[in-house]
DNA sequence: AGAAATTGGTTACATTCGTAACTGTCTATT
DNA sequence: AATAGACAGTTACGAATGTAACCAATTTCT
């Protein structure tokens, strides 16, 4: 029973590096370019594919914090890149809608997307990047599997995946 | 030229989900059983593979900010887990060094980190396991080949992983 | 119908983090 | 030897987060 260690070679730990080297790319990115935080172009994303979202499924959507939302959207209403309307059947929610101009934006958000894919794709191989598919593909299959179990037990789906 | 994107699908928040899963519940573990942060527990980690090392060895091992690792040494500094000592040749640097109390803590993390490696290969499966885990190979290849390139440029190891 | 529990969303507060500025020490250049 | 630059480490400060408390609207229970 040795104590000795490598951090390196911890899975939570390679995981993270292998992350933040593909985001960090990214989020300069869009950060330089927009000012946007990730938080902000996540929720541009979702309502660019969806049309129209209430926060709270903006949040299941994208795996985000309400509070995180929340900031997201005001920030992206104060651009006027979305637009708030009101529910008349349940006053609480909000519906939640691009603007021609947040959609001209997503538009440039999803080539630039798009461009940083080929990026990664040049720097992991073809064959890099399919063996990181396999792979994540195999630990998205035990987190959907998980998210199961716990929503039996707790009717849980609070979470936030913190990609801030 | 399809405008449509699915934030799922794309790389970086993949990698995201499938990291955050993969620590979060390490990180809690820790943080519920010993209140310690991912940096104290990284630069535990660190220094109970190396025994001595000066803080930005620490930084550049684990890849974390001098800032990060300022305090989380002040914070095992606090606990009585590491000591410091100044080296005679070059008062700027630190030697840093385990106590015994923080060697037997480590110990105990070690161990802690053993058991959550077996969960994860429970949870993952064998299979999904090594899939993972060549995918990463795959990604790390990358990183060090891209690494080397901007150390050529700029003499950079600036980085932080971020993992908090 | 009315109290209690739930839900959508926002906000206050404490914490964590990174950038940049700063201190003290060493090295290189002159 | 003196000055400029580089480097180790710390700290002040602003930005971003998460928790928890909160408000208002709705549903559930009795």
């Amino acid at each position: 029973m040795r104590a000795d260690f490598d951090l390196n070679s911890f899975l939570p730990y390679r995981l993270n590096r292998a992350t933040e080297f593909v985001s960090l790319g990214f989020a300069a990115l869009y950060r330089d370019r927009y000012g946007m935080t990730r938080p902000e172009w996540r929720t541009l994303a979702a309502l660019g594919a969806n049309s129209r979202m209430t926060a709270t499924e903006i949040g299941i959507h994208s795996s985000m914090h309400k509070t995180k939302v929340s900031r997201a959207v005001r920030a992206l209403e104060k651009r006027r890149w979305l637009k708030r309307s009101e529910n008349e059947a349940d006053r609480r929610v909000e519906h939640l809608e691009l603007t021609d101009l947040g959609i001209r934006h997503y538009r440039e958000l999803v080539e630039l997307a798009r461009g940083y894919e080929k990026v990664l794709s040049g720097l992991l191989g073809e064959d890099g990047l399919s063996k990181l598919e396999a792979g994540l593909a195999a630990a998205e299959k035990a987190i959907a599997a998980s998210a199961r179990r716990t929503r039996g037990r707790k009717a849980a789906i609070r979470g936030d995946v913190s990609g801030n």
